[in-house]
DNA sequence: ATATATTGTGAATGTGCGTTCACATGGCGG
DNA sequence: CCGCCATGTGAACGCACATTCACAATATAT
């Protein structure tokens, strides 16, 4: 059985790429071209088989304006609604270059024919390479890499650098999150009190610094601090490293 | 007030461009294109020039590879440590595409001379609604940037041009950020006080001195002084000159 | 229900940092 | 040159704030 569900684990590492050209000679050398390049590359023929293939975690897509079977412009906005893949287009004429300036399509490539293979390859590589950038950076998916560790939103667990989980008491959780979510912004104690108390009102504000301590216990992994005071304010999320 | 560091408001709306190329003959037909077009765009003729450039926000660079006074890929790190501006190459030869490729320079385009006006422009788009994107998914912090430094008023951080933070204490950064919010203007002793004093009235005027001075200790950055005092009135940010 | 884990409380302990003072420095006018 | 005033700066004090702890009051599990 070729495609799977679970592709992701049997492909780990590799990133997957569909091929959309109607022209069999040229879907062929691609694809060839770009398994030989260590890429986990599928063909596709048509708009059909393109969304097809797009059922898998896809990670690009080269795309051919001209398709049997539809617009690849149509496509395109498809494959962005659904699967948060790169595009690169692949048109053969210079005119369709006005076309896919006028569209809403974000930051992808686009290449004329005839193909540089070298050329595609060097676009391909850039805009993985921005992807993979973005989704360390993105918050879309549950997991949110901060310092050495990572945490696991929807499973409610704190992943450190050894990928071993950490032990986190409710309140704790619930602390570490609001500060992981405000992304660096101090958050004052009302409001983590706010976010941590079960009971509704009048707390003791020192309630929180005993989290935090408690918390920083817990959080003592390569030496650098993970949350911070700022006096007068509240705590933060220290952010030891930006873009 | 000619040139202003909180240049953000004045080019609110239109983006920032920087064209580094040393041919002037190019640089002067890519800066007029790009003016009419409407962008902002400045002209750049050396790495240096373009450092200078780089010191207020910048959404897009475009990079020639060779440089009178350096290389053009070590630039682009630098560019990319500093100002999160993207990156468009623009290459003599097909085989600087191999360096590209091999640099760890995330999701920009290149293009090879001899340049076609409209592609760039379309690329350009192309990055810049990119990072358009990026930038609303990303929390929008408010941060404004002063000679070397960037002062990041959400996360109450200030950063250098490292774009490593620097520690300050609470007061030294409400006094600074009143500093940066005047925006040039001189401000009294008696309104710094206030701004920076939690407890109500008879504090000495002369701490606003002392914190100045441990403020100027911290800021001791590229040699320009940043806090300018105005005898008799007060204390005023020193907006450098620039381009 | 009892036992265990988790959270809240208040007090004791530390310490960061704002304040102040004393003195050094520098500018300016006479 | 001097005297005067405004500002720079280092050191020391002390308070406000943060940290920590031990224990009490809950919540949660068995």
């Amino acid at each position: 059985m070729a495609d799977s569900a679970v592709q992701d684990v049997r492909t780990a590492g590799r990133e997957r790429l569909v091929v959309v050209e109607d022209d069999p000679v040229t879907r062929t050398m691609l694809v060839g071209y770009f398994s030989d390049h260590n890429f986990d590359v599928v063909g596709a023929g048509s708009c059909a088989e393109c969304r097809q293939a797009l059922r898998v975690r896809t990670d690009l897509v080269f795309l051919d304006v001209q398709l049997p079977d539809g617009d690849g412009f149509e496509l395109a906005k498809e494959i962005q609604a659904i699967s948060n893949a790169g595009i690169i287009f692949v048109t053969r004429r210079d005119t369709d270059v006005d076309r896919i300036l006028g569209l809403e399509i974000a930051g992808d490539h686009y290449v004329t024919k005839p193909i540089n293979l070298r050329d595609l390859l060097a676009r391909a590589r850039s805009v993985l390479r921005r992807r993979s950038i973005d989704r360390k950076a993105a918050r879309n998916h549950n997991s949110i890499a901060f310092g050495d560790w990572i945490i696991d939103l929807t499973r409610r667990e704190l992943l450190g650098s050894d990928g071993k989980p950490v032990a986190l008491t409710r309140a704790e959780f619930d602390l570490l999150a609001a500060l992981v979510g405000a992304d660096g912004r101090p958050l004052s104690r009302d409001y983590l009190i706010e976010v941590v108390s079960n009971r509704q009102a009048d707390v003791d504000i020192r309630t929180v610094d005993a989290l935090v301590a408690r918390l920083r216990r817990k959080l003592v992994g390569s030496g650098t601090p993970v949350i911070a005071t700022v006096t007068g304010v509240g705590y933060k999320l220290a952010l030891s490293e930006r873009l």
